[in-house]
DNA sequence: GTGAAAGCGCTAACAA
DNA sequence: TTGTTAGCGCTTTCAC
C-alpha cells in the first residue's frame, strides 16, 4: 500500500500559509518574500515532501518521459544506443521507457499505443522487419510527440533520422577488399526488407561494379549466426573464397564458426571483414577488421535531434553517423 | 505542441448524455444499459477516444510502471535480464522505466528519486559498486513500493532477492576443474566489494580447500577485461598456469587476449572455465567451458517475485537460480 | 439506469 | 507579497 505523502495542503496548514503560496516559494517564484521562502522550504525538507508528479503532469500536461521502441534490447548495438539516450535524458531531466516490438508488428502497435498513453513527449525507434505503414508514427508525430527514427529507419520522408553511414559504411568495406587485392568474394547481409540491408547492399554492389568489375563477388542474406554459419559451411566445402564481408555481428559469428570448423586461418587462407559496434570483431584472434558504427555516439547523435524538436526547433532532418574503418589483422 | 486529445466531457456532450454514465459505459459497467454502451462505444472508437493517463493515474494513484535501475545497460548480462523482465511486465500491463547508475552511488540515488517522483509502483535493482547504505531502498519500500534486487544484492535481509546462484556456479568450476586433473590455477575475480564476488570467492576456494588441498591456486581481482589482460601477460612471463578460471565475460575477455598473445593453445597448454551469461564463451574456438548463469531467467523469475508483491503477496524471500556447466571444448 | 458533485494535488490567472 | 479560485480529466459515491 501506498503511504499518504505530505502535500501542498498538509504544508500551507501547518505554516498557517495558502497553498499557492507554498506552492510559489517551493519554486523561487520573485514574488514570495525571502522569510517565507526560508520557513517553507524548511519543513518541506524535514518532512521530505515531493511534488505529486500525477497531479503535476495532469495540470502541466507534461511526463518529461522519452519513449525507446526497438526489435530487442538482447543485441550489441541497441543496448549501447539506449545507454547513451539514457545518459543523456538525465542529464536533461527526462525519464526513459523502453519497450520491445520483438520484431513483431502487433507488438510494435500495441506498444505505440502504451507509449502514448504514457504521454512520452518524444519517441526513438528502430523499426520491426515487418512494419511497412507508418501511420502510426504519422499520427503520433502529428499529435506533437517529435519521432526520430534510427538505425531501421522508415523509408519515407517527414521524419528525424539518426543514421549510421550505411553507403559509407559498405564503401569502406569495399574499398578494403579491393585494395588487398582479393578478387573472390563472399559478401553476406541481413534480412533483405530493412532499409539498413537495402543501403548496405546496394552500395557495396555498386562500389564494385564500378572499381572492380572483374571480381568474383557472391551475395547472400543469411540474416543470423546460424544460417551464416551453415551457409559458409557449404560454400566451404567447394570452394573458400579469399574474403568474406559480414553486414552485421551476428553474421559475422557464424562465418568464424564455419571458418574455424573448416580449420582455415585468418587472413591466410581466408579473409574477413565486417561491420560492426566494436566488441565482437575484438574478441577474434586475430582481431577482425571491421568498420565501425558506434551505437553509442548514433544515440547521443539521435538524442541531440529529438531535444532540438523537443524545444520547439522543428527542423526535421536526416543525422548520419560518421563510419570509420578500425583494423584488424584479418584482412 | 501537444494537440487537444478527446475528452469524456466531450464525449458526454456529442451524446448528451453525462459525464459518468459514458465513464462507466467505457469499462463495461454493469449498471450501464446496452444500449448506450454500443453508442457511447461506438463515438469512442470513431473518434479515437483514449483516456487521459495524467488524470487517471492522479485519481487511481498507480501508474503501472515499473523502475529497472542497473549499473550500466551496455552489458551482456543486463540487457537479458531486462528484456526478459521488459517481456513480463508488458504482458501483465505494466511498463518499464530504465535508469544506470554507472557505478556513482550519488547517480543511484538521484536516480531512485526521479524513480520514485515517476511513481513506480515496484524497482528491480542491481546496485552500483559504492552503494553500501540501503536506506534508501529501505525507505522505497516501506513506502509501498517493492524492491526487488537481482545480481548484486543487497547484503541485509527483509529485501527480496533474485541471485544466481553465485556459490554454486563457482563450486561447479572449481570441482570441473579438480576432475580434470588440473593443479595449478589461476583463478580471477571481480571488484571485491561486491557480494556477488564475495560468494563466489568463498565457495570456490572453500571447495579447493576442501577437496584438494595439493592444488596450488592463486587468487586475484582484476575486475575489468584490460586489467585481466595485462595481468595474464605477467603471469604467463613466469610460468603458464595449467587452468584458469574466470569469474566473468569481461575477465575472460581479457584472458583470451593474453592467451592468443602468449599463444597458447586451449585446452593443450592452458585450460579455460568461466561464468557466462552465455554468448562470449561460445565465440572462441574451441568453444570455453562456462558454468550459465541466464540473465533471460533470472529476469523472468525476478518478474515473478515482483508480480507476487504487487499483488499484495507480501512474502520476501530470495530466490536463486540454478546453475548448469555448458561444456565446451576448453578444459 | 443515469446524473450531480466531490475531489485526487497541483498550477496560475486574477484579486486583494 | 499573499490569498482565492478555477480548473486539468477522471473515478466514484450518493442521490434520484
Amino acid at each position: 500500500m501506498a503511504i499518504q505523502q505530505n502535500t501542498l495542503k498538509k504544508l500551507s496548514e501547518l505554516l498557517g500559509i495558502s497553498i499557492s503560496t507554498v506552492s510559489r516559494a517551493l519554486k523561487d517564484h520573485p514574488d514570495i518574500s525571502v522569510k517565507t521562502k526560508a520557513r517553507v522550504k524548511e519543513l518541506a525538507s524535514t518532512l521530505d515532501y515531493e511534488p505529486n508528479n500525477f497531479a503535476v503532469q495532469l495540470r502541466t500536461q507534461q511526463s518529461n518521459v522519452l519513449g525507446i521502441l526497438v526489435p530487442t534490447i538482447r543485441n550489441y548495438f541497441y543496448d549501447f544506443f539506449i545507454s547513451a539516450v539514457e545518459e543523456e535524458a538525465v542529464k536533461h531531466g527526462y525519464s526513459i521507457m523502453i519497450m520491445q516490438s520483438c520484431d513483431k508488428l502487433s507488438l510494435e502497435i500495441s506498444n505505440i499505443n502504451v507509449l502514448r498513453r504514457n504521454k512520452i513527449m518524444g519517441l526513438f525507434v528502430s523499426i520491426s522487419i515487418e512494419t511497412e505503414d507508418m501511420t502510426p508514427f504519422r499520427k503520433l508525430q502529428d499529435s506533437g510527440v517529435p519521432v526520430v527514427f534510427f538505425d531501421r529507419v522508415a523509408e519515407v520522408s517527414g521524419f528525424s533520422k539518426a543514421c549510421l553511414a550505411d553507403e559509407a559504411a559498405a564503401q569502406i568495406a569495399a574499398k578494403s577488399i579491393i585494395e588487398k587485392g582479393k578478387k573472390n568474394v563472399l559478401a553476406l547481409f541481413g534480412h533483405p526488407h530493412l532499409s539498413i540491408t537495402k543501403l548496405r547492399y546496394a552500395s557495396f554492389k555498386n562500389y564494385f561494379d564500378l572499381h572492380s568489375k572483374d571480381s568474383n563477388v557472391t551475395y547472400f542474406f543469411p540474416e543470423q549466426a546460424e544460417a551464416s554459419r551453415q551457409l559458409c559451411s557449404e560454400i566451404f566445402k567447394n570452394k573458400v573464397p579469399d574474403s568474406v564481408f559480414c553486414m552485421g555481428d551476428m553474421i559475422l559469428i557464424g562465418v568464424m564458426h564455419a571458418v574455424h570448423e573448416a580449420k582455415l586461418k585468418v587472413p591466410e587462407d581466408i579473409s574477413i571483414i565486417g561491420i560492426s559496434n566494436g566488441l565482437i570483431p575484438t574478441l577474434y584472434n586475430p582481431k577482425i577488421t571491421y568498420v565501425e558504427t558506434s551505437g553509442f555516439k548514433l544515440g547521443q547523435l539521435a538524442f541531440k535531434q529529438m531535444y532540438a524538436s523537443l524545444k520547439g526547433n522543428e527542423e526535421i532532418e536526416e543525422v548520419i553517423l560518421e563510419s570509420i574503418l578500425v583494423e584488424g589483422g584479418s584482412l
